[in-house]
RNA sequence: GCUCGAGUGGUGGAAUAGGUAGACACGCAGGACUUAAAAUCCUGUGGGCAGCAAUGUCCGUACGGGUUCGAUUCCCGUCUCGAGCACCA
C-alpha cells in the first residue's frame, strides 16, 4: 500500500465505491429527521462544465455530507433542465435531433460532475425532456386549465364549481381573478352555446388562452416572458424584441400576487432577493376612478387607476396606452388618420428603441373628451406611449403639476397645468413629492397630502365613482413558445375551441419532425408534424416555456418514478420542502416566482403539504474568467514579457489560461498551441515570460475557460473542492485565479502526512494529549458553526491551522486523527475515505457520526481576581491562567482610562493580557 | 431616476454580540536540505519614524462627521463600485 498521497488513484477508487455501494441513495425513514438540499439543476449546454458551475454544488455537497454525519436523512438529488433553445438552434443548423445532442451533453455533464465527487442520489435523477417527467408538467397544466381563483377565500377551486355557480346565479357573488370583469345572469349563462361558455370560462382559468401584448423576438421566432427580456433584448442570444399582440397561453400568476408577497416574510432568503421579488410583484395601493368619456355620439364609463386620488382637481387631460381597447372607440372620425399613423409608428418600434427614447414625448389627440367626475370639467383624451397597456387599466388621469411624466407631456402639447399644493412652483418642473398642504382642491383644501389621499378615496367611494384598489405590477406569465424543443400542450381545438385532453392521454409525447425551423407561413415547428391531431382535431402547435419543466422538479425528486401521482402523499409529507436551495440570483424574478406560484397552486388543490417550496435559499456568486495576455511586437513573431512591453509597440493577444501558471507562460506549450506561434520567439524577464491579465466573463473566445477536469487531473477533485471554497464566500462573485491552488493542495499533502510518513503508517493508539484535544475540539466547534453559516472559506482556513498545529505537536493519536478525517470528509471526501479505510474501517466515512464538541477540552483556564480601587473591591478581572494577577492588576490601575471605566458604571469584567487591557465588559 | 449590497496590505480574503485589525493562503525576500532541479521545511513581510538589536512609537479598514472608555463593526452625510428595476400613474 502506497504511503504517498496519490489522489488520482484514490479518487477513482472511491468514486467507483460510492457508485457500486449506492452510498448516497436515500429512502424515507421515519426514524430520522429529513433534510432536503437542492441545487438548481443545470441546463446541459454543449460547452460542458467550467470551474464556475460547481461552486454552488460544492458548497451544497459539503452541507449535505455534513448533515448526513449529523444524523439527518439527506435528500440531495441532481437532474437536468434539458428542454431549451440552444439544443433547438443547434438542431436547426445541423439537422440533428435535439434529444440526441441533449443526451450527449447530459452524459458529459454527469461524467464531469461525478469526477468532483458529489454525493448525489443519481437514482432520483430527473430530466425535463423525459416524457415520464413531462407527463407531470402537462398534468399540472391541465389542472391549471381546470381551475379558477376565488378571491373571496384566496384559493384556487375546480372550474366545475364555477360553472355550477353560473348556472344557478350567474356572476352574482363571484369574486374571481379574471382577465376582465364580466356580469351575466344564470339565465344568460344557461342560454349560451358551448363556444360562448368556453370563451367565458377562459376569462377565469388559471391557465388560459388570451390575446395579449407579448415580447416577440423575430430572430428567435418566438414569444418571450418578461424575465427573458433584459433591456429590450432577448436574454438568450441578445436579439431585439418587439411588442406584438398575439393569442397566447398564459398562467394567471397575478391571482397569487398578494400571497407571493406575504409569504416572502416566512422565508430565509437574503433581503436583497426578497426585495427583488417585492419589486417585481410591485404592490401599489391606490384607487380606481370612473370617468365619463364621450366620442360625441356615445358616452362610456372609463375606469382608471391612480395612487394619487387627492390630485383629482388637477386632472387636465386623460391618456390612453396605444394598445388600449378604448382607442378605437374614442377616436373621433376627424382624428382617425393621425391616430392610425401614431399607432403604426408606436407598434413598429422595438422595445429597445422605446427605452432609448425614454424622455422623448410623443402622443396624439383622440378628438374625444372626458368629464372630471369631481369638478365636472371637460378634458381632452390623448394617446401616448408613456402609458402602458399592461398596468392598471391602460388609461390614466393626467395631473401634470404633480407627475413628471404628465408634466413633460403637458409642456410638449401645451396643456394646462394646475398646481394643487400650497407654495409649490411648477413653472420649471412638476412637484411629485407626497408632502405639503392641498389648495385649489375643493373639499381637500387645507389637508396635508397624507390626509387628502384617503379623504379623496372616501369621497369617490361615497359618490359611487370609484373605490379603493390595490394594483400589482406582476403580470400573468406568457406560457406559449413557438418552438419545438419543449413540452407539447395537451390541448386540441375542437371546432376551434381549446379543449383539454383526458389525463389518460398523458404524457403527450413530442412528435418527430423533419426540420426544426418554423414553417414558411410562420407557424411553429410542430406544424410540420404529420398527424399532430387528436380524434381528428388539430393539437396545439406551440410548446411550453423553459420554466414549465423547472417549476416543480423539486417535487419529483421526492418520488421520481411514480407514474400515478406527481408525488406520493406520504413521501411528500416526509420530505415536505427544500430545506436548503442553492443557485444563482439570475432566477430571482423568473424560476423562483414561477416555482412558488406552481407550488401554491398545487397546495391549494391539496397535492402538496407546504405553502412554500424553498425554505432557505443561498445565492452563489458567479465565477468570472481571468484572462491572460501575451504581447506580440508588431509585425514580428516575437513576444515580449509583460514588464518589458512598454519598450515596444505590441499587440495584446489572449492566450489560453491553461498554458499559463501563476501568470508565467509555458513557452513550449505556447508554440504548440497554435500553428502561427510554432516559431514564436520570446523576450523574457528573469528567465520567465510574464503574462498580463484581466477579469472578464468566462468564455471560449477569451481563452479563459478552465475545465474542472483539468484541475482534477493536476491536483485532484479534493483540491478543486477545497480551493473553490477557499476562494472566498460562496455568495460572492470572484474571478477564477489559480494562484493559491498550490497552497490548498499542500494542505492536503500535510494532512496525509499526519497519517503517513516516508516509512509508513504513523498513527498510533496512544491517548491524545490535552493540547491535541484542544486543537481538535476547537476545530469541531469552528467547522460546525461555519458550515451552518455557509462560510466554508473560513472552515478551510481553520483546517489548515489545525493541521499545522497537530503537525507541530507531533500528533499521531488515533483518538485525534479519526475525528479529523470525519470533520474533513464533507470538504475532501476522497482522501478522507481512503484514510478512513486505512484506519481500519470498512463502512464509508459518510456513514460515520460527526464528532461531538466537548467544551471542557477547549475553555481557557481562567479565574476571577478581585481588584480594589480606592479601598473598595470595585471589579473583577477574568484572567487567563498564564497571566500574573499582580501584573494585571497593576496594569489596570495604571491605565489612564480606569477612572473613566469606573465613572458611575458597574464593571462586569476586564480581560487582561500582561501589560495591556484588552477587553472591558460593562 | 428608484431599490438593495459592498469598499480592509502587493493579491484572495479573516475578525461569531462594539474589544489586541490584517487570521489563513498566495506572492515576494532570505535561509536549510540537494551536484542540481523539483518537492519539502524554516524565518520575515501594512506604512512611517527611532534603534546594532530585542523593541519602542505614531498613522492606518473609501472620505468627512457623530455616539462610546473603545468603532472595520452602530448612526448621519459624501464619493466609488456591483446587482436589480426602469415611463408601473
Amino acid at each position: 500500500m502506497s504511503t504517498d498521497y496519490n489522489f488520482s488513484e484514490i479518487e477513482k477508487k472511491w468514486q467507483e465505491f460510492w457508485a457500486q455501494n449506492r452510498t448516497f441513495q436515500v429512502t424515507e425513514d421515519a426514524g430520522k429527521p429529513k433534510f432536503y438540499v437542492l441545487d438548481m439543476f443545470p441546463y446541459p449546454s454543449g460547452a460542458g462544465l467550467h470551474v464556475g458551475h460547481p461552486l454552488g454544488y460544492i458548497a451544497s455537497d459539503i452541507y449535505s455530507r455534513y448533515k448526513r454525519l449529523k444524523g439527518y436523512n439527506v435528500l440531495h438529488p441532481m437532474g437536468f433542465d434539458a428542454f431549451g433553445l440552444p439544443a433547438e438552434q443547434y438542431a436547426v443548423q445541423t439537422g440533428r435531433h435535439p434529444a440526441e445532442t441533449t443526451e450527449e451533453n447530459i452524459a458529459r455533464y454527469k461524467r464531469q460532475l461525478n469526477r468532483i465527487g458529489f454525493s448525489f442520489d443519481w437514482s432520483r435523477e430527473v430530466r425535463t425532456c423525459d416524457p415520464k417527467y413531462y407527463k407531470w408538467t402537462q398534468w399540472a397544466f391541465l389542472k391549471m386549465f381546470g381551475s379558477w381563483y376565488d378571491n373571496s377565500i384566496q384559493k384556487v377551486r375546480p372550474i366545475e364549481e364555477l360553472t355550477a355557480h353560473f348556472s344557478e346565479s350567474g356572476t352574482d357573488g363571484i369574486d374571481a381573478a379574471c382577465s376582465r370583469v364580466l356580469s351575466f345572469t344564470a339565465a344568460e349563462w344557461n342560454a349560451m352555446d358551448e363556444g360562448r361558455r368556453a370563451a367565458v370560462l377562459m376569462n377565469y382559468r388559471i391557465a388560459y388562452l388570451g390575446e395579449t401584448s407579448v415580447n416577440w423576438c423575430p430572430q428567435l421566432g418566438t414569444v418571450l416572458a418578461n424575465d427573458e427580456v433584459k433591456e429590450g433584448l432577448s436574454v438568450r442570444g441578445g436579439y431585439p424584441v418587439i411588442q406584438k399582440k398575439m393569442q397566447q397561453w398564459q398562467l394567471r400568476v397575478s391571482a397569487y400576487a398578494q400571497r407571493l408577497l406575504d409569504d416572502l416574510d416566512s422565508l430565509e432568503w437574503t433581503d436583497s432577493l426578497k426585495e427583488m421579488q417585492r419589486n417585481w410583484i410591485g404592490r401599489s395601493e391606490g384607487a380606481e376612478m370612473i370617468f365619463k368619456v364621450s366620442n360625441g355620439e356615445n358616452t362610456y364609463d372609463m375606469t382608471i387607476f391612480t395612487t394619487r386620488a387627492d390630485t383629482v382637481f388637477g386632472v387636465t387631460f386623460m391618456v390612453l396606452a396605444p394598445e388600449s381597447e378604448w382607442v378605437p372607440r374614442l377616436t373621433a372620425p376627424e382624428m382617425k388618420s393621425s391616430v392610425e399613423e401614431y399607432l403604426a409608428s408606436a407598434a413598429k418600434k422595438t422595445e429597445r428603441e422605446r427605452i432609448a427614447e425614454t424622455r422623448q414625448v410623443t402622443g396624439v389627440f383622440t378628438g374625444s373628451y372626458a368629464v372630471n367626475p369631481i369638478t365636472g370639467a371637460k378634458i381632452p383624451v390623448w394617446i401616448s406611449e408613456y402609458v402602458l397597456s399592461g398596468y392598471g387599466t391602460g388609461a390614466i388621469m393626467a395631473v401634470p403639476a404633480h407627475d413628471s411624466r404628465d408634466y413633460a407631456f403637458a409642456k410638449h402639447f401645451n396643456l394646462p397645468i394646475v398646481p394643487l399644493i400650497e407654495g409649490c412652483d411648477v413653472s420649471q418642473e412638476s412637484f411629485d413629492a407626497k408632502e405639503g398642504i392641498m389648495c385649489n382642491s375643493g373639499f381637500l383644501n387645507g389637508m396635508t397630502v397624507k390626509e387628502a389621499i384617503p379623504a379623496a378615496v372616501r369621497k369617490i367611494q361615497e359618490l359611487g365613482i370609484g373605490r379603493k384598489k390595490i394594483n400589482y405590477r406582476l403580470r400573468d406569465a406568457i406560457f406559449s413558445r413557438q418552438r419545438y424543443w419543449g413540452e407539447p400542450f395537451p390541448i386540441y381545438y375542437k371546432d376551434g375551441v381549446a379543449t383539454p385532453m383526458d389525463m389518460s392521454c398523458l404524457p403527450l409525447c413530442l412528435p418527430e419532425i423533419d426540420r426544426y425551423q418554423p414553417t414558411e407561413s410562420g407557424e411553429p415547428p410542430l406544424a410540420r408534424a404529420v398527424g399532430w391531431e387528436y380524434q381528428g382535431w388539430p393539437i396545439e402547435k406551440s410548446t411550453m416555456p423553459g420554466f414549465a419543466g423547472s417549476s416543480a422538479y423539486y417535487l419529483r425528486y421526492m418520488d421520481p418514478h411514480n407514474d400515478s401521482a406527481i408525488v406520493d402523499r406520504a413521501k411528500d409529507e416526509y420530505w415536505r420542502d427544500v430545506d436548503l436551495y442553492v443557485g444563482g440570483t439570475e432566477h430571482a424574478t423568473g424560476h423562483l416566482i414561477y416555482s412558488r406560484f406552481w407550488n401554491k397552486f398545487l397546495y391549494d388543490l391539496g397535492y402538496v403539504c407546504e405553502k412554500e417550496p424553498f425554505r432557505k435559499l443561498v445565492n452563489q456568486g458567479m465565477i468570472q474568467g481571468r484572462s491572460n495576455f501575451v504581447y506580440r511586437i508588431k509585425g514580428t513573431n516575437t513576444f515580449v514579457s509583460y514588464g518589458l512591453k512598454d519598450k515596444y509597440e505590441t499587440t495584446e493577444i489572449h492566450v489560453d489560461v491553461n498554458i499559463v501558471h501563476n501568470d508565467r507562460l509555458d513557452t513550449e506549450a505556447f508554440r504548440k498551441w497554435m500553428p502561427d506561434f510554432a516559431t514564436a520567439e520570446f523576450i523574457l524577464e528573469d528567465g520567465e515570460y510574464i503574462c498580463g491579465w484581466a477579469v472578464e466573463k468566462m468564455s471560449k473566445s477569451m481563452f479563459n475557460v478552465v475545465n474542472p477536469d483539468n484541475v482534477c487531473d493536476t491536483y485532484g477533485a479534493d483540491t478543486l473542492r477545497l480551493y473553490e471554497m477557499f476562494l472566498g464566500p460562496v455568495e460572492q462573485s470572484k474571478p477564477w485565479d489559480t494562484k493559491g491552488i498550490d497552497g490548498v493542495h499542500r494542505f492536503l499533502k500535510k494532512f496525509w502526512r499526519l497519517f503517513y510518513g516516508r516509512d509508513g503508517a504513523l498513527f498510533t493508539d496512544t491517548p491524545a494529549t490535552a493540547a491535541e484535544l484542544k486543537v481538535l475540539h476547537n476545530l469541531i466547534r469552528k467547522v460546525s458553526a461555519d458550515i451552518e453559516n455557509f462560510s466554508m472559506n473560513t472552515s478551510v482556513s481553520a483546517f489548515m491551522i489545525a493541521v499545522n498545529e497537530l503537525t507541530e505537536l507531533g500528533c499521531t493519536s488515533r483518538e485525534i486523527l479519526e475525528p479529523m478525517v470525519i470533520l474533513l470528509s464533507p470538504f475532501a471526501p476522497h482522501i478522507c475515505e481512503e484514510l478512513w479505510s486505512r484506519l481500519g474501517h470498512t463502512a464509508s466515512v459518510a456513514n460515520a457520526a460527526f464528532p461531538e464538541y466537548i467544551e471542557s477540552y477547549t475553555v481557557e483556564n481562567t479565574f476571577e481576581y478581585p481588584v480594589s480601587f480606592n479601598g473598595k473591591t470595585r471589579f473583577k478581572l477574568e484572567l487567563p491562567k498564564a497571566v500574573d494577577p499582580a501584573a494585571a492588576e497593576a496594569a489596570v490601575l495604571a491605565s489612564p482610562n480606569t477612572e473613566k471605566y469606573l465613572a458611575g458604571k458597574p464593571v462586569k469584567k476586564i480581560i487582561v493580557v500582561p501589560s495591556k487591557i484588552i477587553n472591558v465588559v460593562f
